[in-house]
DNA sequence: TCGAAGAAAAATGAATGCAAAATGGCTTGA
DNA sequence: TCAAGCCATTTTGCATTCATTTTTCTTCGA
């Protein structure tokens, strides 16, 4: 049984099977709670997705099992293999650092339209969340700096007031999500007084509304990321 | 039948049925091949997609097509209506601006990207076809125009070395081959000039390697394309 | 004549069945 | 002991079937 190998079959089942019956569509929930299994990063790289386990787990039949399989593919969270079923797709370098890239290009577009676009309170309330942010910097609050970190961008893309973008961006954002998490543990040891800095220069230039200086900001903040990002794989193969 | 109410049935099928069988996977096939379909423009905005037609007309059975139908829904080309099949997904106005303002930050990613790994024999390469675009601008030969624009953005796209980002901009191109066309259309009558010389700027910055004002040449260039579409939409609705 | 109610027809969502391909295990031979 | 080849089992890809919902057509009444 490849799927989960370190994961329990109890706890596969409580993160598999919520279909609340909520969607109205089977095929929709099936999508929703496989993409988020493979998010939060139950699977190992490259595991194989067995589709009569899954079905089994599921409790549904093969076919809209099937469905969600094809769209998580084209969203490039799964391989499908011809022939040969779907397997958990393992990003390698040159995968992140693409990945990494487009999120600098939609982070950057997000802040240019952002500044046109965003009002007072959003800022104040990126303001708070910028402080909050800091306070658990001082604190030496990992997870609490990094959901504050997600806030802020989400914030901003928010802000942008483009739908297509948010999604977009989520979809890449889901992708990248456990990557960079190491990756900002990894800040934890030489970047991340670098980062909070970075994000000082971001919350001024969304003060000043300076579309094309957070642009860039938010660009070469990515690529800081990516850097960091792809020095922790180095070191933790 | 509200399929193709403007083509005939042969015309359709002769559209609809290439099925090469290169492809391996049948799904695949019909995912390209309505794909295609569906950019070119063959039918109208919110026609309905019934799957038994489709089906008979390109011979295949329900399942592969529908497993296409979704994948073609998570890249929005169709849109599912619980229990009320496929619609070919009609944009308004706002889906138009926001499809050209990520299409602007994705431009904008491709020629800072490529300023930085762009080799000369590609610079050379976009010369040329800047230059031929320029002779069609001469001729007022605007298929030949319209082609080579779109020639030197995908190869500025290319010289990104970004496989993610030229797959997310081929997706998002898709969705507007045919609002841009017309947009082009429209740009014959007052704005083709100004594109002209937008492009000249575009080669001019490529030629210095100058990232960030390439960057923001090409956003800026996208915002204006979509202005005149969006003036084109509001003279033909 | 027009509109509403209801039944027939069709379309969709999902499950099941079947053939082809792949995986795993077993035997055989060296 | 090990490797290669063959067969059984499993898995995938696709077609077909079934149940439910929607759409359409007919009929009835005002």
């Amino acid at each position: 049984m490849a799927i989960a190998d370190d994961a329990t079959e109890a706890s596969e089942v409580t993160m598999l099977v919520p279909l609340t019956g909520t969607s109205g569509s089977l095929h929709d929930e099936i999508l929703v709670g496989l993409r988020r299994y493979l998010v939060e990063g139950n699977l190992p790289d490259g595991a194989r997705i067995p589709e009569r386990l899954l079905c089994e787990t599921m409790g549904v039949s093969r076919t809209p099992l099937r469905e969600a399989l094809k769209v998580l593919a084209a969203e490039g969270l799964v391989e499908l293999l011809p022939n040969r079923g779907a397997r958990v797709r393992a990003f390698d370098e040159n995968d992140i650092r693409e990945l990494f890239e487009v999120m600098g290009g939609l982070e950057a577009l997000a802040g240019r339209l952002a500044c046109e676009h965003i009002t007072d309170a959003e800022i104040a309330g990126i303001e708070q969340l910028h402080y909050d942010m800091y306070a658990s910097y001082m604190r030496r609050d990992l997870p609490a700096y990094f959901a504050l970190n997600q806030k802020i961008h989400l914030a901003i893309v928010a802000a942008a007031r483009n739908a297509i973008l948010a999604n977009t961006y989520a979809n890449f954002s889901s992708r990248l999500q456990r990557v960079r998490y190491n990756a900002n543990r990894e800040n934890h040891k030489d970047r991340w007084g670098e980062a909070m800095r970075e994000h000082e220069h971001i919350l001024e230039a969304l003060q000043r509304r300076a579309g094309l200086e957070l642009s860039d900001i938010l660009f070469r903040h990515l690529q800081n990321k990516r850097v960091a990002a792809l020095r922790y794989l180095g070191n933790h193969p």
